[in-house]
DNA sequence: ACCGGGACCTGGAAGC
DNA sequence: TGCTTCCAGGTCCCGG
C-alpha cells in the first residue's frame, strides 16, 4: 500500500520515537514477515534486544533502523497492508509481528495483514542496505540521477507506466503517484520509452518527484484506514488527486476519467489531457 | 536480456 | 441477511 510519501511520513513518525532510545526488550510471533531471515523471529527478536537505535533511514519504499557501533540494520518494508505504529497500549493487534518496548515506555508495533511486506537484518556497503543494493535511488535522494534515469527509459519499449513502478529503474513510485505524475506531464501511460523526447521523459520525472514533495506535506494518501501514520492517523492526499481511483469522475478539464489495465495494474487516466500517442 | 503474467495473502466492497 | 466474486497502495520469480 503505501508508497515513498507514506513511508517517508512514517519514517518521520517513527524518527521522534526511537532514535536514542534503547530497545529494552522484543515481542511479537513468528511469520511470513521474516522470511528473508535463516532464523526467522527468534534471530530477528534476539538481534535487537538491547541495541541503540541511532538513526532512521530510507530508500524508496524501504525504510532501515541503524543501532549504535553496529553494522547490521533492520530493513522494513510494508508490502501492501503493513503499519508501523507507536503506542503505549498493551492491546495486540491480530497482524502484529514484532514490538519494540523502549526505554521510557514507548512501544513500536509492526502490523501487516496481508505479510507481504518484511523484516529483514541486513548487512551496509556503501551506506546502503546490500538486501536494498538492487534498489535505485529515488527522486528524493541526494544520489538520484535524472539524466541516468532518462535515458535508461528512453531505451526501453516498455510502457512509461511500467518503467516509472520499476524499483530498479527508480524508486518509490506506485500505482498512485504513477497515475498523478503522468497526468501532470500530459502522459498517457502506454507511452513507450522510445517514442517519447527527452523533455517529456524528464518532464514526467519532475512532475513525480513534484507530486510526492506535496503528498508528505500533508502526510501522504488515505483511502481508508490501510494507511495511517505511526500515530494512527490518516494523510489527506486523497482529495488532490486528479485522477487516481477516478474512474467515471470529472478530470479538470470536463472529460471523464477512464481506466484501463497496463501490466496488470490499474490505470487512470484522462482522454483528452493524455492522449495515447 | 527483456518482458508480461502469475503468485503470494487478507479483508473490504460490490454484486446477486 | 448471507454467500460469492472481485479488487487493492507491492515485489519477486518464472517461462516465453
Amino acid at each position: 500500500m503505501p508508497e515513498l510519501p507514506e513511508v517517508e511520513t512514517i519514517r518521520r513518525g517513527l524518527q521522534g520515537h526511537l532514535v536514542g532510545k534503547r530497545i529494552q526488550s522484543v515481542s511479537g510471533k513468528p511469520g511470513r514477515l521474516f522470511r528473508n531471515n535463516p532464523g526467522g523471529y527468534e534471530q530477528v527478536a534476539a538481534t535487537l534486544q538491547g541495541k541503540l537505535t541511532d538513526g532512521l533511514r530510507r530508500r524508496g519504499k524501504f525504510i532501515w533502523m541503524e543501532f549504535d557501533g553496529e553494522d547490521q540494520v533492520l530493513v522494513v518494508h510494508l508490502g501492501m497492508s503493513g503499519q508501523a505504529r507507536v503506542t503505549d497500549s498493551s492491546a495486540r493487534h491480530k497482524h502484529e509481528y514484532l514490538r519494540l518496548h523502549l526505554d521510557g515506555g514507548t512501544q513500536v508495533s509492526f502490523i501487516d495483514p496481508r505479510t507481504f511486506g518484511h523484516l529483514t537484518l541486513s548487512e551496509v556497503r556503501d551506506s546502503v542496505p546490500v538486501v536494498l543494493e538492487h534498489i535505485a535511488p529515488d527522486p528524493l535522494d541526494a544520489r538520484w540521477d535524472a539524466d541516468a534515469v532518462i535515458s535508461r527509459m528512453r531505451a526501453s519499449r516498455r510502457p512509461i507506466k511500467t518503467m516509472l513502478l520499476d524499483q530498479a529503474v527508480l524508486s518509490g513510485v506506485g500505482n498512485i503517484y504513477a497515475d498523478e505524475a503522468l497526468h501532470r506531464a500530459h502522459m498517457h501511460g502506454r507511452q513507450r520509452g522510445t517514442d517519447l523526447a527527452k523533455d517529456q521523459v524528464a518532464e514526467v520525472l519532475a512532475a513525480a518527484q513534484q507530486v510526492m514533495r506535496e503528498a508528505i506535506k500533508v502526510g501522504g494518501t488515505s483511502f481508508d484506514s490501510l494507511y495511517v501514520n505511526t500515530d494512527g492517523e490518516p494523510g489527506y492526499f486523497s482529495r488532490s488527486l486528479s485522477v487516481y481511483g477516478r474512474s467515471g469522475e470529472s478530470c479538470v478539464c470536463g472529460t471523464e476519467i477512464l481506466q484501463e489495465t497496463i501490466s496488470g495494474r490499474s490505470h487512470f487516466y484522462c482522454p483528452k489531457c493524455q492522449p495515447p500517442s
